[in-house]
DNA sequence: CCCTTCATGTACCAAATGGTACACTACGAG
DNA sequence: CTCGTAGTGTACCATTTGGTACATGAAGGG
């Protein structure tokens, strides 16, 4: 069985390498001096490099919805709201390294690796399912519900994208409060209130 | 301006071979069958194996930028209408793998890979920037026209990897209907920013 | 105390890697 | 014709690669 004593420490301590190092063109040998251990282990936990690398993408999504719940777990919501909350949450600079390994990640996953892709797809889906089901509960329709959450998640996944490459701060809180103030209050398209 | 001839043609062989396999993990032995010729060839051609990712990163993001070129040229838009006229351009199928080869490189390049960093801002900024141009002739405040284009940029490449990752073509075309339809004739009135 | 099981280190391997040396061709300019 | 220069093929190299074989260690149950 898995153990998830030796070998998710050991996971874990590749994550925060790759974090650190970037993921492309390292070796074995390169990932286990990184964390302190013999490539020889990294085999032995992982059977080869590629499930390696697939264990390292499984647990990276993990994390990324356990960020994910934090925020659509804060009770009431609308698309604005929940979209300043994640983006407050996700622009952390503190977080900036980890969110580039995400999207490295990402970005791998698209091309190729069939053991990927799977993933990326369940990633979004779940999202949009646990928003569908929190806003089920104001008595939002399914169908707006997933709507407004993809868009949501959407702005700030491409938002976040432009920060990390432009590290402008401001111009994209900008662009996401442009975005929020003019879903402010929205939960179905037919409703725009012309509050100011 | 390094000969466009040999290279060049070269340079456009390599980046359909990436586009069609992925560029995860390959040799230069892999890139040159591929593409018909000998590692030998490439390594006359680019020097060395990283130049010649440099090289096809910054081609790549030459494309994509004569991509927003043909849209935003197309005379008069408001945010909505700039927005849709991308979408149509960029989520079409067949330039589905591309695409994923962009997402790709990005991620790579926002991973340490030094000398593909400054590529990603530029791609941006100029973006960002022909849009600024565009609506100064409908005497739009730089400002303003920034953030919109800033926030339809990342609308439009958040819902493409959710589109890439999860195929869904139905359920993206309405998140970016939704985000149209709530920008549609806006230009400035709706963002007034005092402050920031 | 032995036996088994999980964990780890050492040594090794065949294959592949990026890069180089050198010889050769093609060809246009003088 | 000759010469220089750009392009290409062949052969090679030292190093590194992912992966394996085997011995060892530590833990725990019988």
């Amino acid at each position: 069985m898995k153990g998830n004593s030796g070998r998710q420490q050991l996971l874990d301590a590749v994550i925060e390498h790759f974090t650190d190092d970037g993921l492309a063109d390292q070796s074995l040998r390169h990932i286990a001096a990184g964390v302190g251990t013999s490539h020889r282990m990294l085999l032995y936990h992982f059977g080869s490099k590629e499930e390696l690398l697939v264990a390292v993408a499984r647990a990276v999504e993990e994390r990324t919805l356990d960020q994910f719940a934090a925020v659509s777990g804060a009770g009431e919501a609308t698309t604005d709201e929940v979209v300043r909350l994640m983006w407050a949450h996700v622009a952390d600079p503190a977080l900036g390294d980890f969110e580039r390994l995400f999207f490295a990640l990402y970005g791998r996953a698209l091309q190729g690796d069939e053991r990927m892709r799977p993933l990326l797809g369940e990633n979004i889906q779940r999202w949009l399912d646990a928003n569908v089901a929190a806003a089920a509960t104001q008595g939002v329709p399914a169908e707006t519900a997933r709507v407004h959450a993809r868009l949501g998640l959407a702005v700030t996944r491409g938002l976040l994208l432009d920060l990390l490459a432009t590290g402008d701060r401001a111009g994209t809180d900008a662009a996401l409060d442009a975005f929020a103030r003019h879903y402010s209050g929205t939960w179905c398209e037919a409703t725009i209130e012309s509050a100011s």
